[in-house]
DNA sequence: CTATACTGCGCACACGTGTACGCAAACAAG
DNA sequence: CTTGTTTGCGTACACGTGTGCGCAGTATAG
């Protein structure tokens, strides 16, 4: 019943070698005759061998496994990227641990301690702040770290990174071409460096086309609520400064977009004929609402397995410590009904 | 430059003790003297050392460590009960490893291996088939398992799941007080043992009310082309065979029902006007969507939490091996405007 | 002042694996 | 037949931590 873990040493014993033999068979290393390795791999076989990677790890420094700290999984925008991860972790025999840092600075500071602890080989993160100390922490550790939308400064941090700029320029312009004229932008308070870049985009694209870039406004959050809150926010706005309704809004992300047109919808406004609204990663449901969002398609899944990749670029190139990788993707725009 | 990892062995040098002196001195057990602990204590902080969990896991056969396998990491369903163990396990201690099964069997095997390899404590699977051989390796490796959503007979196999029937009940008869009288259901040819529930709730509860239940359609999956499918399915049936449309339609989850809606819609038939739909989890979307979805609310990330604590229940309890632990949640009716 | 108990630590070993080195036997070359 | 080379392993140690045992010194009891 109680089934005692077998390790190399009970197999050595039975096949009557000593145990590094057995290692390095099991390794398909070292000189050996091919009768005592067949016999090995047999023995191996039958009695239910599996090697333990922690003891491995310990000798060889390695524990083939990277961290992964996101804001909050249940998030879709995070679940796809940690999906691609750990796709191509798991194509590479790498073993991913994940952790939730959630919007607590000293929890973030926990998580990457308890990854350390661990001895990962590398960290991976997602969309956090990264922010004055919990930066310098990272630098400590001395190991590879690659961040996913997340821009920070420092000697083994790298970077996978979306175009927001040129998504949300491509975007506007393609509500600039189809005859809006009246375009405002709808931000998210707690954005960083995304929310940065796709409003300056929005700027940038309207003033191009001798448009005034004014209609701005703000949700607290990048989800539903904050879409909600944001869009209540707008409609006050119209009606204390502007003077009058955009016809057209571009939202920081899809979530924020779908609550926004709840609230217009329960405002009696029909989208897009009375205004049109454009959202920003294409999230599964986008297709599916009504209307379907027209929105830029940021290929995250496609982007965790980049992360990851770059990764192992890393850990694998030892030498190399000074190039910073920094990988920049593309998305697509996709028009459907919204705008 | 190259930082070396600092040992138990380098404080050990800098305090002018043993190595075994600082290991009990920083777990505060044996005895010693204050001063000696103290100082034990003020170097370790001083040179930045941080324990090796992995040198920890090989000696105490305890890697304080789960791992975590779920088909797909995108869906909303699995991501928040990741989240939810995630919690309860970075409360307690515990890392957890991340694996995506998908729905290749191989690949479910390989996972399985690879937790085993890396020495984890436990295993928690959501919502996996778990059928035939899969089932007789889990028990081999001896290690106690936790299943959510997911029935499987074994040793050491311990489960959370969903009161998927009495959910369904529940909502079924919501409709039937409604004054709904021709209710179909939507099914999904992969899901399992919760679709099996949910459709002999939505029966059970029809006869029971005096009403036939013999309008059922399948969807090819539980996402939203399986929802796509499956109304067209739907419309198809209910002109060549059923006569006319069912007055209401009780959909697998919320993620079909969309689907399922966005069919029905471009038909020109509106909800619930001319039929009544409900989902089934709410999902994050489901409040926002148009219409908001009237739904069973799954306690998702409680249910992640929940699992969580049974494993560590199982884990610290270590003779009560003989005792299959079941917990059962449940969830509650949530009433908006598409049914 | 001796017998006993307790304090504060070190020694030796263990966990499961990898690896540098060396040594005997077999083989090849002269 | 000697000398060098290769083959096929074993020996010894390492990785970083935990733990049972024992031993010298000190405090306590009689």
């Amino acid at each position: 019943m109680n089934k005692k873990r077998v390790s190399i040493k009970d197999i050595a014993e039975l096949a009557g070698v000593s145990h590094p033999t057995v290692s390095r068979a099991l390794r398909g290393e070292g000189r050996m005759s091919d009768d005592t390795r067949a016999r090995i791999l047999t023995i191996a076989a039958d009695i239910g061998y599996t090697p333990s990677l922690i003891a491995r790890g310990l000798v060889t420094q390695r524990s083939h496994s990277v961290g992964l700290a996101v804001t909050n999984f249940a998030d879709p925008f995070h679940s796809e990227i940690a999906q691609g991860v750990e796709e191509e972790a798991q194509r590479r025999q790498y073993s991913i641990y994940l952790a939730s840092t959630t919007v607590d600075p000293a929890r973030e500071l926990e998580v990457v301690r308890n990854f350390q602890a661990r001895r990962v080989d590398g960290l991976i993160v997602s969309s956090s702040r990264v922010g004055g100390q919990y930066a310098g922490l990272l630098q400590e550790i001395g190991i590879p770290i690659v961040l996913i939308n997340t821009h920070a400064e420092g000697d083994n941090m790298h970077m996978v990174a979306h175009d927001d700029y040129g998504g949300a320029l491509n975007l506007v312009q393609h509500l600039v071409d189809a005859g809006y004229r009246r375009i405002a932008f709808l931000g998210n308070q707690r954005g960083g460096k995304a929310v940065h870049e796709r409003q300056r985009a929005w700027a940038d694209a309207l003033v191009q086309a001798g448009l005034p870039a004014e209609m701005l406004c703000f949700g607290p959050n990048g989800r539903f609520e904050g879409g909600v809150a944001g869009a209540r926010n707008l409609l006050k706005l119209a009606e204390e400064t502007w003077g009058s309704l955009p016809d057209a809004l571009v939202c920081y992300n899809d979530t924020m977009a779908i609550g926004a047109i709840s609230v217009l919808r329960a405002q009696g406004l029909g989208v897009p004929d009375d205004m049109a609204v454009t959202g920003f990663d294409d999230v599964d449901v986008a297709a599916y609402f009504e209307p379907p969002l027209t929105t830029w398609r940021q290929p995250r899944r496609a982007m965790g397995r980049a992360a990851m990749t770059m990764m192992l670029e890393l850990l694998d190139g030892e030498t190399n410590g000074t190039h910073r990788h920094v990988h920049v993707m593309h998305g697509e725009l996709v028009v459907r009904r919204s705008a």
